[in-house]
This record gives structure tokens, C-alpha cells and sequence, in this order.
DNA sequence: AATGAATGAGCTTTCATTCAT
DNA sequence: TATGAATGAAAGCTCATTCAT
């Protein structure tokens, strides 16, 4: 069975050394930031958890039925019931929703049948409906898990006391890691995918999306305040900043297309900060 | 019900009006553009389809089952069918294709069920099944339809020879109006959903992204050749502009959230002209 | 199209040269007859009729059907309507029939579509509904057919003032010749499968057999009477004559499988004319 | 309904009663077997399978068909759902296979509706389908029981230390046995329908066929030796005989046709034991 | 007569959910 | 708590038949 399923999150953290930093910023042609941000200090070992989804074997199918030494009445399981050991009600919904989230992602919300929860959490069908009233129960249970993470990572990068230029770059290179090196875009999808069915769930997409652009409006403002950033409709400018990171999310959602990230992050550094910030701010 | 959605499509046809264009220009304090383009002309022709759906009373079971349900015999005395008239292939395509996008666009790909589109567009299941050979074939003709009309738009503008921020401003105002005014992210975000079922349909997606980043990019270089947009790297800042289209369209996909377009395109434009162009194009 | 589907009838019949049925009597140990019969004789060119089944062109499918020329709308056929020309009924139903037959042979009743019925056949499905009421109607007119052909060649075999052991030596070598020759076999395994389920038919098979039956009795009879066969129940005689063309036939009609017919024959013919025909007889 | 067919099996064990078999010998005139062997002790176990079917009263359509028509916050309120017992894979199969059979036996393979083996077996639909793939899985099984059923049988009887005619007697009282008292002949036709389509089927069909004209031939090839039956080319006496039971079957399943099974039988031994029994053995 | 688009009841199969164990 | 057999309402699709042309 699948172990550590939590890392895939947990590997979003991002370390953010301030030597990088320092370099990113005379990479930018801006000038060097006084005060570090410390982002998402926690033990995770990052991206090399992602072991490939372990393949259950599939169901035995004769090779010639009418000949095997079983004969047709023998061809399901027998009642052998090998218990799963008793756990904590929290401990079983981590691992029914680690579970889900790879089903899902494999196949989004339609495809992935509760046969494969159940076999991928290594529970009975029966016991993940002792855990979660339904299928979409279970979604919208990983939509809020996901979008808690979401709101604390946003939460400690803006509110930390650095320069705008600085914050930029932080939330850069926090989406290119994440693009990079999680499933991230493919989750947004599907989440998007049921956001148009559901309504809880696109009121939490929603919302998610106004706190972050309220957030990174008020950010704006605050450098507008301090002569960082030029005088522009502050949410409109949020919200622009926002769609970059939707849109390079979305794009790399679908096949194989993966842009050149470090190329276009510094693209991006580039044209933002010229377009955003005060001549002054621009050193 | 249907209320001409197909006009959706007639409204994509933009001509960017000049008045409204050296407006634009000036509002973002660009120099003034001496070619000027047109705007958005609906020319919506408002057809005629969607007949009212044939009621039939239901028929009897069949007693002996091997020659039913479509026996003869069987039906002898019952109400005549009542038929829809015949049509041409190509008019019934469209008509189904204008029908299930309606249905598509209201439910998700899933959620639609064959019935729907049957209602829908005035005919049976038979009936669509005559003219497409699948659900999913009806869908991915429905993408084609939108890829060959994206194409179309795309070629339109970037082939003109505009200077890159009567380019830009095209760009952002048709996506603008094309955003307000239709379904189009929905549809998009639909597409998406797919894209990450279908491999035939996600290399559409890809294929269309590609070129459209592709045919930015090249524009962008010739702008810089020209000295109207600042060295950078072609394809990034092409993907850049891409997403962040892409991103608003995403944004607007989910719930009811409607940015102000009209000061998100303002401050857009203000940002990434200032941080492409040169300072001489910005004069 | 295939034409001269007749001759998969015609080429039944067979020509019993007396020289080959001298050679024979001689083999199975039995006196030499003087009475040769005639049998069939009409011009059919034998089994070198049996085309292969002509394969229709598939219906195109796009191998980028989004990338085709062609857009979606394109995709089924135009409205031309080449009609075919004016023929007689009767002709009209012959050719559907030698088409159904094809059809029925090849993938049993209710695989067969009435699709294929018409392509095979060259009309338009309304066509063929227009001379038969059902599918149902085409396959009992194709064993009504077939019917009458087994018995006009049962009263031709039987009715000749052969000895009996002529006889039986006719018998086996037509079916012989008949099984190892045409489809016979896997026809009537078809019609086998309708009895079960259609009384007409049922009814059909069955006058078929009885008459079979009747008439080997009677020239069973006769020949007991004439002392050159032993006394036996002469109906049951007949049915087990009966059953082992039946039996041989059904045998052939699966799989591959193709006993050796030449020395099927022989020995049923040494077992037979030993096991009925008098001391007197066997000479 | 179903009247016990599981019974149809238990007839085939089939043990020669020697009072019988003695008769059987006088009255065709060939010597007294010294090995008598039993004859069919019918031993139905009479299972007590086929509980009444659950009708359930039907509900309300779903207004959200995305969660449809699965989810429980639809159901609230309704009335129970009324189970079947839980039992063992082997036993729903068997009991499955039963209902199946009795459904194809009297309408055939493609008349019998997924619908009529769930009522037959007093399960539901989808219970079927949890024990068999499909309904072509369903009947493969069943010609696999069948299959090992014959096989055992014949193994039995061929590899008895009889002589010669004793098996052929005992082969004769077997089938007349199982024509008479059951549906055994039909069923075969159906088989044979299948076979036309199921190269799986057909391959089993084969087999079975040549796996039971080459033990008949060994039999013979043994008594020839024993100088019991006269030279003759085994493998093609051996396919006579096939022939004879087939042939029988085969008129047997059309209709309402039942011959005079005992004197076919008697007179089949007369000709038979003549035609194939040296002068000695016939005594 | 002939065409072929259109019909629609019914089919097999799926699968979220339930419940006896 | 957990299991997994059982449920049953659809869903997508088929195809004999009809009928406007």
C-alpha cells in the first residue's frame, strides 16, 4: 500500500535559503533585500516521495477457462475476511483521503470508482463508508484539507514583514517548485472540474481565490504606501498576479507540455517587477 | 433551453473599432497606433433550430422478446410515429453540436447524459447516434469546432501588421469582451476536465497552446527586432501573456466571480507594457 | 457484390457417374447394380463458386479527425442518391435472400443486421422493406427455399427404382459431396437455432424431417419386402439413417473440424449395408 | 419456473443395472456379458435454491444527476432495502448457472434477458453480475459444466473392462436415457448456436468431440484387436457412432419430435452390433 | 420503388451505496 | 468497526422498423 501520502503535501514547503534569494534578486536586477523570509519550515524530505502508484495485481482471468483446473464455481474469492487493524478515526480518514487524492488525480473525480479508494487505502468499501458518508464527501473533505494548506502557505508568505520585490520572487519560486515538482496543476483541475457541479465546493474555490487576491491586494497597497510598487488598482493588480500562477498552472495541467520554469520565472521576474514596481524600487 | 447559444460563436468574429482603440491607447499612455483595427461586430443570424420535442406516448411490453422490441407485428394499431423532418448531415451535425455544448456547459461532460443532448436538439437517441458515433465523439468534435474557430481568431490578429501594443490591447480586448460576454472559460474549463481523459483531446489542447504561444512568441521577437519590446526570452514572455489569459479565464470559470474587466484589463496593459516594451516604444 | 449466390444451391446438386458407383459397390463387398440412377442434372459448375466474402470498405475515420480537412460537420455521407434500377420482384427477392443467406451463414441470425442485409444485398434498408415485412420474413422465406430444394432432391433420390443399397450409396455420396462442398452443414445449424424459437419454422424443420423419414421407410419397406433388407422396424431404421446425416452434419458444423469424409463414408457404408441388408443381399 | 433442473445432472451418473443389460443383450441376440455393469440411479439432491424474487417499490428521480443515482441524500426517508442472504461465491454461482440455464434453455442465448437469469436466480442484477463479467461469461461456465459433466461420463463408461458391446449398449441406454428425460438435446443446439459466434465455445465444443470419437475409436481399436469387432478404420466407426448420438439430439431438440426411442434404440443395436461385431462375437 | 435519416424501447453493463454478517 | 456480497436506478448504445422524401 501507498505510505506517506502525506509528503505530497508536505513536500510543498519550500525551503527559501536566503543565498538564493540574494541571487534571484541580482539575477533581477533589483536591489538586495535586508530581511530574509523564512517560508514553510518543516522536516519535509520533499519530492522524492512520489514513488510510482503501486499496481494492484489485477483478478486472475483463465487462460482457458473451461480448462482450468477450476472450474467456473471457484473463480471469485473465497470468505476469507482479514481484518484491517483497529486505528483512530483521524488516522483512518488521512489514510482514506491520501488514498482518494492519488485515485482522483490519476483519474478525476468521475473515473475513479470507490472499488479503487477502497483497494488503494487497503480498507473494504464498507469501511471507507464508515468513515465518509459519500464519494463526494470524500472530495470535498481533500478540497478543504488542500485548501487549509493553501491558506496557511499564503497566510506566511504575506505576512511576513518583506519588501514587495522579495515577496514576488517568494511566491515565484514557491509556485515554481510546487509546479515542478508536485501534482499540484492536475489537483487544481479536478477541483476546478467540481467546482462547476458543486456549489460547496466552488464556494470554497471561490473564496480561497478572493483571500488570496484580497491578501496579495493589501500587500500591493502597503508597498503602494511605501513607494515600492506605482499607483495601480491594487485588486486588479492582485488579481493579475494571480491569474499568472492559475494560468502556468493550467497550462501544464494538460499532456506533457512542461515550459522551461526557470526560464520562465525569470521572464516573469522580469516584466512584473519592471511593470509593478516604482523607478525607485527598481534601483 | 436553448437561446441561441450559437450566437456564442457569431460574437468571436471581433473587429476592433479604431475610435475605441486610440481611446484605449491613450488611457494606458501608449503612442498613438496609425493603423487602426475594428471591434466586436455581432452578427448573430439567430437561426432557427431546436424544434419542439416529439412527446411519444409509451408502447406496450413485447410478450415474446425474441423479436422485439422493433417487431412489426407487435405495434400493429398504435399512434404513428411522429418523425422529425429530414436534414442534411451537415445541418443536423451543427445542430446537435449547438445542443450538446448547451447541455455540456450547464452539467460537465459527465453529468450529460445522451438523453439531454437528445431533447436538447429536437431529435432521439437514435437520431444523434446516427450522426456521431459516441458521446465522446460528439465531444470532441465540439472541440474541434472551438480549436478551428481559436485558430482562425488567433491567425487574425497576430498576422496583421500591427506594432506589439496594438497587438496587446487586441488581445486584451477581445478576451475581455470575450469573457464577458460568453461562456467561453466554462467551456474551456470543461475542456480541460476532458483533456486529462482524452488523450486525442488533450493534444488538441496542447496543440492550440503551443501555437498560440508559438505565434506570440514570434511576434514578440519581431517587436524586439524592431526595438519595441525589450530583449527577453521570446517564448517565456509569450507564455506569460498565455497564462495570465488563461488564468482570468480560469478565475472567471469558478462560482460567480466577476473580476472588473474593465480596471483588470487597465491595470494588465499598464503593467505589461511597462515592463515589455522598450522605453522608446513607451515613448 | 456477389453474384451468382444461386450457385451455392445450384452446386448441390451431384452428378453420380455409374462407373463411380460400379467402383463403389465394388468396394463395399457388394453386388454390382444394374439399375444406375440419375441424379441432378443441371449445369451448375460446382463448388468453385464460393468467393470470398467481399469486404466492404470501412467507413473513413480521421486519424487526427481534429486536424482533418474535413471538419466535423463533414463527416457522414452527402445526399446523393444513386438508385438502384427497376427489377422484378422476384428477382428483387432472390437477390436479397441469396444476401441473407450470406449474412446468416457468416454471423448466425441476430448477429446479422439488417444493415449488412442491405449492403450485401446492394438496396437501401428501405428497399428490403419494401419486398420482405420482417427480418424474421427473410429468414423464413430462405428456409422455405431451402426446403424445397431438400425435398425436390429427396423425391428424385428415393423415387428412382434403385436397389437399396444403390440408394444408400446415393445418399451418402451426395451428402458427402454436399457437406464436403458447401454450407450446408452451418445452415442448418442456424435454422436449428431459429426452430427453437420460431413455431413456423419449427414447424418447417420438422415436416422436413418427418418426410425425410417417411419416404427412407418406405423404400426401406419396399426393400424388405423384396427380401434385400433384413426385417426391422423400418421408421426407426430410417431415423437412424437420418440421424447420421444429421449427426455427421452437425459435427462439421463446428470449428474446423473436417473428419475424413472419404473414409467416413466407406465404413458407415460397410457398417451399414452389413448391419441392414440381408445375408442374400450382401451376396 | 424451476423444478429442480439441477437434477438434469444428477440422472447423468448412470449406472448399468445388470438384470437390464442382460435383457438388453437377449433381446438384440448377442451373447451374455460376463462384467454386468448399473444403470442410472437417479440421486437429486433437490436443492432448496430460488427464493422468492424482492420487488421494490421504485423511487423518485434524481434532480442532480452528478451524484445520481447513487447517493444517500437522495434516499433519505425511503423504504429498506431488502436483501438476499450472503452466501458463499461457490453457491451463487452454482446457483446462477442454474437459473441461467433453465432461462437459455427455453429461450436461447441472445432471447434471454440479463433481467429474466436475475429473476430466475432471485438475485438482483447487479448480483450477478458481481459473480460473472458477463452474460457471455455466464454461459461460457455453464458449456464449461456441461463439458466436464460429459467428460467424466464418458470416461467412466469407455474405460469400463466391458466388452464391446456392452458399451455400445450401455452408450445407447445412456442417450436414450438423457434425450428422454431430459433437455439435454436442446441445450446442445444452443451450444451450437454459440459456437458459431464463440470461438471459445467452439474450441470446447471441438474438444469435446474429438476427445470423445478418439476414446470411442481406442474402445473399438482394442476389440478389434480382441478380434470382437471386425477391421475396420477405427476413428471413422468411432465418428459414426458420434454421428448417430448427435443426429439423434439434433432431430430430437426440433419440435414436438420424440421417436419411438426404444425401438430406434433396439433397431440402432441390431444394425449396428451386425454391422460392426465379427461373426464371432455376434455368436 | 427506392432511399436513408429518424425513431425509441430495450439491452447490457456500471457503480455508489446499503446491510447482513 | 470492518467486510464484501447485494442492490437497483440509470447510462450509453443498438438496431429492427418507419416514413418523409
Amino acid at each position: 500500500m501507498i505510505d506517506h501520502q502525506c509528503c505530497l503535501y508536505e513536500s510543498m514547503e519550500v525551503q527559501f535559503a536566503s543565498a538564493a534569494m540574494l541571487a534571484q534578486r541580482f539575477a533581477y536586477g533589483l536591489p538586495i533585500a535586508r530581511r530574509p523570509i523564512g517560508l514553510c519550515a518543516d522536516g519535509c524530505r520533499g519530492a522524492a516521495h512520489h514513488a510510482p502508484v503501486p499496481r494492484h495485481a489485477p483478478v486472475a482471468r483463465w487462460a482457458q477457462p473451461w480448462n482450468s483446473p477450476h472450474s467456473s464455481l471457484q473463480r471469485r474469492g473465497t470468505h476469507r475476511k482479514v481484518m484491517t487493524k483497529h486505528r483512530s478515526p483521524d488516522e483512518r480518514a488521512t489514510q482514506i483521503l491520501d488514498a482518494a487524492r492519488a485515485c482522483f488525480m490519476r483519474k478525476g473525480y468521475f473515473a475513479t470508482k470507490m472499488d479503487e479508494i477502497a483497494r488503494e487505502s487497503g480498507l473494504s468499501k464498507g469501511g471507507i463508508y464508515f468513515h465518509f458518508d459519500s464519494k463526494r464527501d470524500i472530495f470535498r473533505s481533500l478540497v478543504e484539507r488542500e485548501y487549509n494548506r493553501d491558506m496557511e502557505f499564503i497566510d506566511g508568505v504575506l505576512d511576513a514583514e518583506n519588501d514587495i520585490a522579495t515577496i514576488l520572487i517568494g511566491l515565484g519560486e514557491h509556485f515554481v517548485q510546487q509546479f515542478a515538482a508536485t501534482d499540484k496543476p492536475r489537483f487544481t483541475a479536478i477541483i476546478a472540474e467540481m467546482a462547476i457541479r458543486d456549489e460547496e465546493i466552488d464556494e470554497m474555490v471561490q473564496e480561497l481565490q478572493e483571500s488570496y487576491i484580497g491578501r496579495l491586494a493589501s500587500v500591493l497597497e502597503r508597498a503602494m504606501d511605501e513607494g515600492q510598487v506605482r499607483r495601480l488598482h491594487a485588486t486588479s493588480a492582485a488579481t493579475l498576479l494571480k491569474a499568472i500562477i492559475d494560468g502556468i498552472q493550467a497550462g501544464m495541467a494538460v499532456g506533457g507540455s512542461t515550459p522551461d520554469l526557470e526560464k520562465l520565472l525569470e521572464t516573469s521576474m522580469e516584466v512584473l517587477t519592471r511593470g509593478l514596481l516604482t523607478d525607485e524600487a527598481l534601483g
